[in-house]
Order: C-alpha cells, then structure tokens, then sequence
DNA sequence: CTTACTGCAAAGGATTTGCAGACTA
DNA sequence: TAGTCTGCAAATCCTTTGCAGTAAG
C-alpha cells in the first residue's frame, strides 16, 4: 500500500520497463488473489483514474511475465475466464468454493512430501497444479 | 472395440437416449485420455462415416453428461481448448508434458492420504484437480 | 401426442493479432 | 536512433444460444 516505490524497486530482470507493464506488476504483487485480465485492469483505472488503456495491453504483459515463469495462469472449473497470480518465490494452492467461487488459500502444499508413482513411464516433474473444490463454511449450511 | 453392444447396456440412467448422445457416450467411454468436443467429433466421422453433425450437438451432450458427475472438463495449463474424460467410478490424473503435450497418466491418485490445511477457514472438500507438468522421457533429453 | 433434443446459423466472450504511431534504452 | 511496445480495431477460437423442425417415450 504505502511503499509503493518498493515495489518497483523489485522489478524482475530481463523485461523492459514500460509504464503499463508496472500498472500490471504492482497489482499483481499487491493482490491477495488471483486475478482475471479483466480485473486488473479495473484495478488499474481505480488507482491511476480514468486512462486510456487496451484491454490488449494486458494480456500482451500477462505473457510477458508468465514466459519468465513469474506469473501462473490458471483457469478453474466452471470458469471460462483465466486468472494470474504473481509467483512470490513458491506457489501456492487454493480451495474453491462451488458456490460462491470463494478462494480459500491452503497453508502449504500437501504435496511436499508425496511422490508420484507415473504409472510405468518415466516422467521428470517441473511443477504441478492443484485445485481443491467443495465448499466454504459460509454455503456448506445450504 | 468388438463389444459394442455392451457398451451401449451401460447406459447411464437418468438420461435420454439418442443417436447422437450415444456416439459420444461410446467414443468416451472407450478413450484412453481426456478428449476435446472437436476430437470427440472427429472420431464420431471416423466411426460412422461422413454424416451430419452438428458441434453443438456435442457440447450439449457433454453438459448433460458433465451435470450427471458421468464425465469430468478440464483445460490444461497452456491449451485453451477444454478436454472431457469419461469418470469410470474412479477418478484419474495426468502428468502433462510441457513439450509433446503428452498425457501420462498416474498409477494412483497421489492425494488419497494425505489431509489438507486450509489456513484457518473450515472448508468441505467434495473434488479435487490435479495436474503434473514436467517432461516425458522422450522429450527430456532435449 | 408431448416434451425434449437437434441442426443451423448467428451471437458471445475471452484472447490474440496486424498495423502504424509512440516510447524505452 | 533502433527496436520494442502500445492503442485500436478487426479477427480468431471455442463455446453457447434462439428458433423451428424432428425424434423419443
């Protein structure tokens, strides 16, 4: 919130500087969850005001850093709209409630300590993604 | 493959037979991997010769069987095309690789006990998605 | 016969792309 | 200045929908 110009300090390595890519990288370092193009560029037009952006703008940054692996793009069920959410350091899985689309974050990932068992094949893992659906406290009831 | 017939007694209950419902129900149910509507149709004219289809048609289907709990939709980290796998009782995960777009499947479902951690939030789990990304061992020398 | 399903074509929504001008390093 | 990046608008691609005709039980 305050130190904005922190942020900024943070700026990855290796992809140019340009004012709308910042918009971009300090929302996505900011937000709490993942985010769709659509909203972040809402978010964008409520910090800067009113300006002249192209939706386009930020799918064309959204790869830019999801090719340097800083960003994950997912798209969850139902949804047919992606969202992004900055990689700070180490990924993080979500719980998903069905009803209200809540994102409930989980502590660490289960998966620290499993191994895979690929059937037959061999198989070199890089990452893994995981979503996990049911529902939150507050709709279980109904 | 030669018994057809038996795979149509299978029918799911609950649902209305038709021509087109059950050329996608048996194209499904005999798959090996998750298929696209478009793969899915593709292998309709394979098997029935040329005839008139209609897309449309297909995603209908796969909503009505998808709304049942009979078949599961997914989209893959990178792709942006959905894929629909037939849930025989039990269901399946992948490893993906991120170069041939190959799909390895798991021997078991590495989650079965292993309990999850939802920071604080209380949280009822019913599903869970899980998708490993990495290389195969054809494409990981490169 | 009644209701649900299908074909067709058109609409929708998210994401991408071509091009000329604007900006970063 | 050279090479990228951006705005704009049009184009794609996948998926959904309205409507009138057709088929299932």
């Amino acid at each position: 919130m305050e130190n904005i110009e922190n942020i900024l300090d943070m700026w990855p390595e290796g992809i140019k500087k340009t004012k709308q890519r910042e918009d971009v990288f300090r929302v996505l370092v900011e937000a709490k969850e993942p985010l769709s193009a659509i909203e972040i560029y809402n978010r964008i037009q409520q910090q800067n005001g009113q300006i002249n952006y192209a939706i386009s703008t930020i799918y064309r940054s959204l790869a830019v850093f999801e090719e340097k692996g800083l960003v994950e793009k997912s798209t969850l069920m139902g949804e047919d709209t992606a969202v992004y959410e900055w990689q700070h350091g180490k990924h993080k899985h979500y719980a998903i409630c069905l009803k209200c689309h809540k994102l409930v974050p989980l502590a660490k990932c289960p998966f620290e300590h499993v191994k895979l068992d690929t059937s037959d094949e061999d198989f070199t893992v890089t990452s893994h993604k995981l979503e996990i659906y049911g529902y939150c406290n507050k709709c279980k009831e109904e």
